[in-house]
This record gives structure tokens, sequence and C-alpha cells, in this order.
DNA sequence: ACCTGAACACCGTTCAAGT
DNA sequence: ACCTGAACACCGTTCAAGT
């Protein structure tokens, strides 16, 4: 006999989300999950298969919420400082959701889903605006050296490892000026004067 | 009654860093880790106050032995290569132990407890080598660009981040170079002339 | 002083039974 | 079609009892 569903998986993604920001991803139980969307924990498995099957679902919707933030972030503005937009609003993500976005970015039992990594939109955009930045060559390495850094320092800072004092926030900039700086500026000498 | 024990804090660490280095931290329970040191799993608490607490310990471990790799790399040759070798030998060591690696740089509970974040010997190397390489201003803010990079980097190819493909041992290196190229080559025009 | 079995309050997950 | 209580095999942790 077909029923009125009590609850739903975008109900249930939305308060396991509410529930991870609050305490972390590992202190989720489903119990809990249930009870705040109405229901007993076995029903969960009527909507999704596992309890990692559900956090997978808030990290793709995190991973969602971040693009859409460096997006807009990039859009506005020239292009250095669309460029430095997406790195900061990365950073400031991790400090207003440090528990979203650990788990965004942590493996997860990631070995056999490789993780469609934030797949499209803001990667393509960086490539945009990067290759306008630094020119065709060396795009690929360029976002990596900027997106490591980016990530190191908020995970870094997450984990509180700057624990020698000295103004963290002006690393940051010190640190996103100097990385653009020096993509723009040429490398081992051979297409130095292509930019300049 | 006095007894003869029949393990001590030294195994019980040394068998969770042999199971963790397998499996990951979350994996590890104590009924496992009693098993390898030839004990039930209530003795363990005669030896440490928790769960939390080995886990702490193993990471100091870890902690320490990352060191002094780093620490090794860093003696040998010219300014730059030593540089360039403690930011390698972290890359390579997260790369050996991606398990132990996210241990050391994971907050655990780490609210309370700021962790002696490597404290000491690495960092003051990295300090004095950096001192050499940019000279004494901004040396805080090059050593925290320096970290951030190889450390997300890391974490990035820990997590399968990397998927456009590409030589990711180049990208490393090239961000390396550029990195180095970037603190040395002076600031936003200021002081830039004190170095060359 | 250290180890143990038994117990406690939890987990995630399965499943037969309800509507 | 969805929800539930009961059960299963696990957790980390406590504690009284053993030696």
């Amino acid at each position: 006999m077909p029923t009125v569903p009590k609850t739903s998986p975008e109900a249930i993604v939305e308060q396991a989300r509410r529930l991870i920001a609050r305490s972390g991803a590992e202190a989720l139980s489903l119990q809990v999950l249930a009870a705040a969307v109405g229901v007993k924990a076995p029903s969960l498995y009527k909507h999704f298969e596992s309890r990692a099957s559900i956090l997978r679902a808030v990290a793709e919707k995190v991973r969602r919420d971040l693009a859409s933030r460096q997006l807009g972030a990039a859009a506005k503005g020239p292009l250095e400082v669309g460029l430095k937009a997406i790195a900061r609003a990365q950073r400031e993500y991790a400090r207003e959701e440090p528990h979203l976005y650990a788990l965004v970015f942590s493996p997860g039992d990631a070995e056999a889903a490789p993780v469609d990594h934030q797949g499209s939109q803001p990667l393509e955009a960086l490539f945009a605006l990067l290759t306008r930045w630094m020119g065709p060559a060396h795009v690929l390495e360029g976002a990596r050296l900027l997106v490591a850094f980016t990530h190191g320092f908020a995970m870094m800072e997450r984990s509180h490892a700057f624990q020698l004092g000295g103004d963290v926030d002006a690393a940051f900039e010190f640190g996103l000026d100097r990385v653009l700086r020096a993509l723009r500026g040429g490398g081992s000498g051979r297409r130095a004067k292509a930019r300049r």
C-alpha cells in the first residue's frame, strides 16, 4: 500500500548538512539525523543505501555551494582582482564552515569513486582568467600552484598550524600576491619576453 | 600484587602506528590494537586514558619522523636545494604514508590542545634557510606560503583532486620553483634592491 | 600493578512485520 | 511505498574481580 512519505532525500541531505556544519561529519549519527527529519533510523535506508552515501551527497551539495560562491566572486573587477577573489572565497568558506570544508576535501573512502572533483565551473573560470593572466603555457601547473596554496593555507589555518603569531590575513594576502606575480613573471627564462 | 606487564605504551603506539599506516586512523579499533600487542581491550586503559590519546601519541611520533626526514633532506647542498628538499621530503612522506600524514595534519579534537605543531626543528631550519634566501623581511609570511603550498599540494594529491592529467611531479616542481623565485624576487618594490 | 570478563550505552545495518 | 521495533554484530569505556 502506498503511503505519504514523511521525509525525502533532499530533507535528509539538508539536515545532515546542518548537523555536520555544527559538529562535523564524524559526529553525525543516523539516529540523530533520522530524528531531525522526523523518522526512525532504519527509514533512512529507504532513501540512501548507507551513511557514507549520505555524506557523499552532502559533500556534493557543499561543493556546488562553494563553487557558486567562487564564481560569484570571480566575476567582478579586473583580472587580478578576479583571480584573488576565487582564492579568497575558498579561504573564507573554510573559515565560515570548517566542518563542511573538510568534508569536501577529504577522501572519505574515495578510493573507488574518484569524486568528480568540482568537475567544472570554478575550475574552468580559473583556467580562463589564468590564461589571460599568464598566457597559455603552464596554465595547468599554474592553477595547481594557486589552488594548492589556497587549500593548504585554509587547511593549516583550520588545524591551528599557524602558531607563530603574526598577521595571518596578511600572510595569506602576501602569499596570494607573490604567487600571482610569480605566475605572470615568466619562467626559467625561455618565454619570459612574451608577457612583458 | 605487582605483575609482569604484557605490554607497554611504546609497544601500543608502535602497533597503532602500523595499523593506522595500513588502514587509516578511522579504522583503528581498540580490540584489534589490543590483540596486536597481546592483550584485551580494557587493558589499554592502564596505559592510555582514551583512544584519542593513543592517536595523539601516534601523531606525535609520526611528526617527529617526518621532521627528522625533512632535517636530513635539508642539510645537503646549496641553499635552494636545501629549501626544495624540505618541501619534497614532506610531499614524499605524504605519498608513502598517506594515512599517517593525514593523522598529523588533522585537527583530531584539537580544539583544546593546539598541538605543539612540529614545535621546532624543521621549522627553525626552514626559517634559517629562508632568511638566507630572501632576507629577514617577510620570512614568516614566506614560510607560510611555502608550507601552505607544499601541504596543500600533498593533500590534494592524496584526495585525487588533480584529475586533469598532466605531469603531477612536474607541477609540484613548477610550483616549488615559482614560489622560491617569488620569495627571492622582492616585494611590491620597497626593499627589492636589498637582494640583487 | 596489571589483566580480565562482564556489562553499559552506544553505533550502522538488516529484516520481518505493519499500514 | 514507506515506516517501524527488534535484532545483529560491532564500538569505546567502566568496573569489580582476579593474580
